[in-house]
DNA sequence: GATCTCACG
DNA sequence: ACGTACGTGAGATCC
């Protein structure tokens, strides 16, 4: 059989990759998006084709003939962007991995090399395949050798031979050369003969077959005109063949051997796809190394194999000793929906039980569900732990939650979704809930679904978590996470799970009530603000009440959006003095504010069961480790105005046996800060429990702490905002209303005497730079690309970020130690009290009236355990009947 | 769905 | 010179 010759067009395919995928980087922030797409591509080729020998070649940057003889070649041809350039060494390591061969040479195209390459084939009788995204490479086609272009991006390609050229253009490949020279070429710049057309060219060359016989017979040309531009332009006809030409003996020595098809460097291979995080191709190597590849998860298990049999669950479980899980509901709520069907998977064994089996199954899978010793996986697993409550099944064991492992190796990413983890780990598409169930007015529940589509997403789902599990446990090993996940984000599952369950009760006759008084006062505020406008409008919309403030009323406008006036607080206070509308719309804003978010916005979220709001407390949502709490927020509920913190008096107690107690970390973030940045005079200052706002203040302003006034310490407490923050001195005036210049004083103050945290901020910004991540005190990582950006705005944002992150997520870790253990060791004593509720410094206890001093001794010791800092960890607390009484 | 505004730590 | 304080979620408007 005829040997095979593949020439790879290396510019040509990158650059198509490059634009036909999303701009995609590394969690490092390298571009990877060409060299993925190139490197898919290489992969089908060899399937597709399995060549024998194989070689991409290169353009370099040195000139080339073309250049020299013409000194407008590629000339007005835009600069490749620096997003795909940073690509091209990195596309060479791949390929030398690959111990695939590359071939450029100074002066000379990839065409060319790709042109001699082929010569140097059909000369050896071997049959050679160019891959190109550019047509110029038809001349080179002949019986022996096919040109591949890839078609619509990168996802299929063109095949053509000497035949499939004539077909297509009705001339030959030669006589491409002359099509070219005639019609020219726009983006190398051949100028060809003016105003002749792919049409006008193939015609002509049809009747007088190239170039110089169109030139010695232009007599024979019908039309005139055409004539005389032939004859205007012969000399430059001819030049562009010339520069259209491909050459074929590129003086470069070419050794079979080396371009022989070789096994890749796999070590440095998956090295190389783990850098770049290409996921997917990471099992193709391992294919070649005969390791087991987990994606054989796939193949060999079908829908109709699925067993509905839960006793035969139950031993292959005992036998084991660990399952995957994924439970259905009929609908959102986690206190009263019924499971419709629970799928599991065990060993390769897929089970599934029925929606009218799940009562009585579950009663006999209780006790293995509760068993902490079989390991439970899954992806979100706290949705499938709250849906098993309503059965009293207290899910334990909880080992691996393949959303929660994908946040701790990226919390930044936009999706944790198994479908987007199925793609970019397995390279397998798998259908997502939105697909299947639809989404907007037409969704429809689990509960709808045909059982087999059921079984079907339920064993993608299973096998997705099984088949990522090694490849995440090994990524977050080597990014040091392993501890964090095991001993921090997988216990917390529980505690958040039993949190969200728990839930938080509400006195529905005071909000009925707080509403009630609220509208009055927006009712009465409105009128008063449409006469002071003199019309009435929607005060609700900025478009509307800027119009009104700045065109009608002729206010000066502080502050533009993208849109059109700001008409933010800022603002408005600063025209409060201008106009008595002013002060009625800053009230209005907060009336209607705790009117439809908390007033409102509460009593739908209301559970009609347990008359309590059971939040969620999202696990994979922030950047720096933080919990976050939705339907409803109750993390944002108002404390800082009086009106506001009225709300505060609907959070109670489950029933009368119980009060709230409310522990907050005093200062957690700046303790941190001096915690990790060893600051000496921070330092002190918490060893010596002072006031840290007064303490800043007499540092910054050179007086002693007795002497420090209101407003300096106000001023200082900034100042510590900012430094946690990572500050900046426009940021620091902004919050102030001082000049920047003052600003800047006070920060260069704060420095002068806080040399520690200087220190720190330099060295986290450095070693931000350095790795591309920071990480927190235990070893929660984020990835900063931003830090290296030539941008100045993205660059400073990814500073501060480094100097913020480490600060804030090292307090979240901290919290998130408390939780476990004041959990841990409420069930330990088997207390009534339950932790309900988190906020970022705060844990709010329902604690039994019998047990408060109990229960107060173990949240404080808890919580300024948790960790142990260089300065003390302070925790104050408050008991009350409500969580407005808690202060 | 983007934008603006504002509630919290 | 550049022009943002860090981290969230929700409601309302408007296109």
């Amino acid at each position: 059989m005829t040997k095979k010759m593949v020439i790879i067009d290396g510019n040509s395919l990158i650059n198509r990759a490059y634009y036909a995928l999303p701009l995609l980087s590394s969690k490092s922030g390298d571009y990877t998006n060409a060299v993925y797409g190139f490197v898919n591509m290489l992969y089908k080729i060899m399937d597709d084709y399995r060549p024998d020998y194989i070689s991409v070649a290169f353009d370099r940057k040195a000139p080339t003939f073309r250049h020299l003889e013409y000194d407008e070649y590629k000339a007005g041809r835009k600069k490749m962007p620096s997003e795909l350039a940073q690509q091209l060494p990195i596309l060479k390591d791949v390929l030398d991995a690959l111990k695939i061969h590359r071939i450029e040479l100074d002066g000379f195209e990839a065409d060319d090399l790709i042109g001699t390459l082929v010569k140097y084939a059909e000369n050896k009788e071997l049959e050679a395949i160019v891959v190109t995204g550019d047509r110029d490479a038809l001349q080179l086609a002949s019986s022996k050798t096919k040109i591949l272009i890839t078609k619509k991006g990168i996802s299929s390609l063109e095949e053509y031979d000497d035949k499939g050229v004539m077909e297509r253009y009705e001339i030959t490949p030669q006589q491409f050369i002359d099509l070219k020279g005639l019609m020219g070429d726009q983006s190398d710049n051949i100028p060809g003969v003016p105003g002749v057309g792919e049409k006008t060219a193939i015609k002509l060359i049809k009747e007088f077959g190239n170039i110089e016989e169109l030139i010695q017979h232009t007599d024979k040309i019908s039309s005139a005109k055409l004539r005389e531009k032939i004859d205007e332009f012969a000399q430059q006809a001819i030049f562009s063949k010339r520069l259209a030409t491909i050459m074929v003996d590129v003086p470069v020595e070419i050794s079979l051997d080396e371009l022989k098809r070789e096994d890749p460097d796999s070590e440095k291979l998956m090295e190389l796809f783990k850098r770049l995080e290409f996921h997917s191709l990471m099992g193709r190597v391992a294919v070649k190394n005969k390791m087991e590849t987990t994606d054989s998860n796939f193949l060999d298990v079908k829908p109709t194999s699925v067993i509905f049999d839960w006793k035969s669950l139950k031993d292959k479980i005992k036998n084991t000793g660990e399952l995957c899980i994924r439970t259905f509901t009929d609908g959102q709520d986690i206190i009263q929906d019924d499971i419709i069907g629970i799928h599991v998977r065990c060993g390769e064994e897929h089970f599934f039980i029925k929606g009218e089996d799940v009562p009585l199954a579950l009663q006999d899978l209780k006790e293995i569900l509760e068993d902490s010793r079989i390991r439970k996986y899954g992806h979100y697993l706290k949705r499938d732990r709250n849906s098993l409550k309503r059965y009293k099944i207290v899910l334990k064991g909880m080992a691996f939650d393949s959303a929660i492992a994908l946040y701790l190796i990226d919390p930044t990413r936009s999706s944790y979704e198994i479908q987007d983890i199925s793609l970019e780990y397995l390279n397998r598409k798998i259908e997502s809930e939105e697909d299947v169930l639809g989404k907007g007015k037409s969704k429809t529940s689990f509960s709808e679904l045909a059982e087999e589509k059921l079984i079907e997403f339920g064993m993608n789902w299973c096998n997705t978590v099984m088949s990522v599990k090694e490849s995440l446990m090994e990524q977050m090993k080597e990014a040091e996470l392993g501890v964090l996940f095991s001993d921090v984000e997988m216990p917390l599952v529980e505690v958040l799970s039993d949190m969200e369950f728990n839930g938080f009760m509400v006195d529905q006759s005071i909000l009925d009530q707080l509403g009630t008084e609220l509208d009055e006062k927006i009712q009465h505020i409105t009128q008063s603000i449409y006469n002071e406008a003199g019309e009435s409008f929607n005060i609700n919309s900025p478009k509307q009440l800027g119009e009104i403030l700045f065109d009608k009323l002729e206010l000066p406008a502080v502050k533009k959006t993208k849109t059109g006036y700001s008409t933010n607080i800022e603002v408005l206070e600063k025209l409060q003095k201008k106009h008595p509308i002013i002060a009625m719309i800053i009230e209005y804003r907060q009336l209607v504010k705790l009117k439809s978010t908390y007033i409102d916005g509460l009593k739908a979220v209301i559970n009609k069961e347990t008359h309590k709001i059971h939040s969620s407390f999202n696990q994979t949502v922030t950047a720096t480790g933080r919990i976050s709490s939705t339907e409803p927020n109750l993390q944002n509920i108002p404390i800082k105005l009086a009106l506001g913190r009225e709300i505060r008096k609907v959070f109670i107690p489950s029933d009368e046996d119980y009060l709230l107690l409310d522990a907050d970390y005093s200062q957690i973030e700046l303790r941190v800060l001096a915690h990790i940045s060893k600051d000496d005079n921070l330092i002190e200052a918490f060893h010596q429990d002072l006031d840290i706002h007064t303490s800043t203040a007499s540092k910054v302003f050179g007086v002693p702490m007795e002497d420090v006034t209101s407003l300096q310490r106000s001023r200082a407490k900034a100042v510590n905002f900012g430094i946690v923050y990572g500050i900046s001195d426009y940021g620091l005036s902004e919050n102030l209303q001082i000049t920047r210049k003052e600003a800047q004083l006070y920060i260069d103050e704060y420095f002068s005497r806080f040399t520690g945290v200087k220190r720190y901020m330099e060295e986290i910004v450095e070693e931000g730079r350095k790795l591309g991540y920071v990480t927190t005190l235990l070893k929660r990582r984020r990835y900063i690309p931003e830090i290296s950006a030539s941008n100045f705005n993205l660059r400073s944002f990814g500073e501060r970020t480094a100097m913020n992150t480490p600060i804030q997520g090292s307090a979240a870790d901290i919290i998130k130690l408390a939780m476990i253990k004041v959990d841990q060791e409420l069930k330990r004593r088997k207390l009534k009290s339950r932790l309900i509720l988190q906020v970022h410094d705060e844990l709010i206890v329902e604690a039994h009236k019998s047990e408060i001093d109990e229960v107060k001794e173990i949240v404080k010791l808890q919580m300024e355990n948790a960790l142990n800092l260089d300065v003390p960890l302070k925790v104050d607390m408050n008991v009350g009947e409500s969580w407005y009484d808690t202060k």
